[in-house]
DNA sequence: TAATAATAGTTAACATGTTAATCAAATGCT
DNA sequence: AGCATTTGATTAACATGTTAACTATTATTA
């Protein structure tokens, strides 16, 4: 077996980078108006589909680890746009909410995401990107069954 | 207009993400076993790659910033795994190279990671790979050619 | 040629990713 | 009840991503 490594331009793990690097291109400069990162606002985003979330649940959601996670709260609340309630059956746990300023700012920007969403849609074709995330999908399954 | 966000599942910057996230799951372990991170190890194949490249040219190659690079290669440095050598012609400039125990290195990490790229290949499928390297390729060139 | 601008690279400052250590509260077990 | 274990969350330590400031050198150009 004579197999080398793939040239750069073309490892897996490069592409997705790269590819997500373009993504986000499109969507930061929105996000930096409001002085957000995009973790940021995925945890703004994930309170504002859900709410009451505790910091574990929430971490899944956001696909952020817990100290990641407890960094970008402990950011949030100084700037008191998520708020934290204490939970009387359990006190390690704690319940994390949106505050109105938290929730006004959702309202400003989303849009701004949702258009920059619909841009990539028509350029790309939305049946493109349908089938990119089949493929994603499929991948990440597969490459999680095979966790043996 | 009333369309909303995608839920965050299916959201194109967290679907690149975990996928990123997944395959780089197969590989991280081989590079941990060598105390190597990913970003260095891509250097490293880098200049395995080509030599004698300036830090410039290297972080286009690596789709690494300067400031990362910069402590990346001091760090192989401090290794002894790379070399800095001055540039006569533009003091400003230094050219880095692998030394041998940086090829030593490379050698033994390569094959593990052509493993861990021929067992995706086969569990995913070639086919599905070069498919989804195309859409891939397609949707950077689509977000890049849109900057305008 | 002297002042200015551009370039290569480093350093600083802050946010996040990642693993390990830590702490308090809850659970399980005897 | 008393003690070990588990769990939810934070903190620590280090590497990287990211933007800006900075240094030294080279190129421009007035």
């Amino acid at each position: 077996m004579t197999k080398t490594l793939r040239s750069f331009e073309r490892s897996l793990p490069m592409t997705l980078l790269q590819t997500r690097e373009a993504v986000m291109k499109k969507f930061i400069p929105s996000l930096k108006a409001y002085d957000l990162t995009s973790q940021q606002w995925r945890v703004i985003r994930a309170l504002e589909h859900e709410s009451n979330l505790d910091m574990s649940t929430l971490a899944l959601r956001c696909h952020l680890l817990m100290p990641s996670l407890s960094r970008i709260i402990n950011h949030l609340d100084k700037r008191k746009l998520i708020e934290r309630q204490a939970v009387d059956s359990d006190q390690r746990r704690s319940i994390i909410l949106l505050t109105e300023q938290g929730l006004a700012l959702f309202e400003k920007v989303a849009p701004k995401s949702v258009e920059r969403y619909v841009e990539i849609e028509e350029k790309y074709g939305v049946r493109k990107l349908e089938l990119l995330y089949e493929l994603l999908d499929d991948l990440i399954k597969t490459l999680e069954e095979e966790d043996s």
